[in-house]
DNA sequence: GACGATGTTCTGTCTAACAGACGATCGTTG
DNA sequence: CAACGATCGTCTGTTAGACAGAACATCGTC
């Protein structure tokens, strides 16, 4: 009995009560954006340089590759982001914030952070710290894996300890449980 | 700049992928219940005694009144929980837990501990049991506002100590930071 | 140059959520 | 006690959103 006797542990109930809670939090803020809050983390991802392609976008953002279609119409007809041919890959388009859509994320920005507060706001200062990075780290680790990250990272760690030394322990478990989920399961009882 | 330089602090993101991540994990444990997720936390709820009316039940989960009554009608011609009438409203009805919910149930808890440890598996043991808390303690505190349980609550803490003693900090906070967000928001842009 | 694979877009279908109304019942007020 | 508004659960209809699949252009490879 090292464990305290759990009061609230329902992991799912308490997600999805915070996730609600965050949405409606930022929905005044994001009500302005074309994609409401998933247009947003378009911007954001545009704006860290983490937009890829298409696909690679929506994979992060875990929306269908139709739907980021549809995503990036309304947010490039807003003048937010543009889509240019990649030079290397004629197939493919970067998204790459406009002039306009780098201020807007800059706003964003700020006032998100005030409504993120308001969410935390039952926790102490360093509570939320810690919040953020340990969901940060779920996030991180169980993003959708992308083969060619795991690749590189492996390579990274292969070629800065070429003595067999293990890749750190912390970083997206390259070595999943037993228990790991299959992705995607088609099998739903609609 | 007390804060460190945040490597990747975007909330929304995180608790969205952790979210998908987690809905992924339990597909397949979830897969025969009637209501997917949601009958698993009706049933949760019920079996804790949680589930007063439906309508208070809907809010506890997040869902609309008439998704409810669908929900449980599903479950309830699984015959994994009960409709009685409440004997002190006549509107109102009492969800209980069958026999056979009530096994379900005990069934899906032990399966999904083992789905929750796969999600949280990049954090270490006290991390998990740290986020789990914390996490709790946000959901708790914005839970949709239940003016009677707050009225319960500063009654018990009146009764408990009627010498004036404010009532415990860390719960459900009383006193909404200035910037709370509005409940509910009926102006959203469709 | 032919082949399969991949990125993006388009089409159609279908589920799930929401707004609104209805009957039954409660609490309250005159 | 009768009438009124409010509340709980249910039902109906509408609509937005997601998903499956095909089509087109292009890549990598043999």
């Amino acid at each position: 009995m090292t464990t305290p006797p759990r009061l609230e542990s329902d992991l799912g109930w308490a997600l999805g009560t915070v996730m609600r809670s965050y949405l409606r939090a930022i929905d005044e803020v994001v009500a302005g954006v074309p994609g409401g809050p998933r247009g947003y983390q378009v911007l954001a991802a545009a704006g860290r340089g983490e937009a890829g392609s298409q696909l690679a976008l929506a994979q992060h953002l875990g929306v269908d590759r139709t739907v980021m279609t549809y995503l990036l119409d309304d947010l490039e007809s807003a003048g937010l982001v543009e889509r240019r041919p990649d030079p290397a890959d004629r197939r493919a388009r970067r998204i790459s914030l406009t002039t306009d859509g780098g201020a807007r994320l800059c706003a964003l920005e700020r006032a998100l952070r005030g409504a993120e507060e308001a969410v935390l706001a039952p926790l102490a200062e360093d509570e939320r710290t810690v919040l953020r990075e340990l969901l940060a780290r779920i996030a991180l680790g169980s993003a959708p894996v992308n083969p060619c990250q795991v690749a590189e990272e492996l390579q990274a760690a292969e070629l800065s300890a070429p003595r067999g030394r293990a890749p750190r322990r912390s970083a997206a478990a390259p070595t999943p449980p037993p228990g790991t989920p299959r992705a995607a399961t088609p099998a739903s009882p609609r």
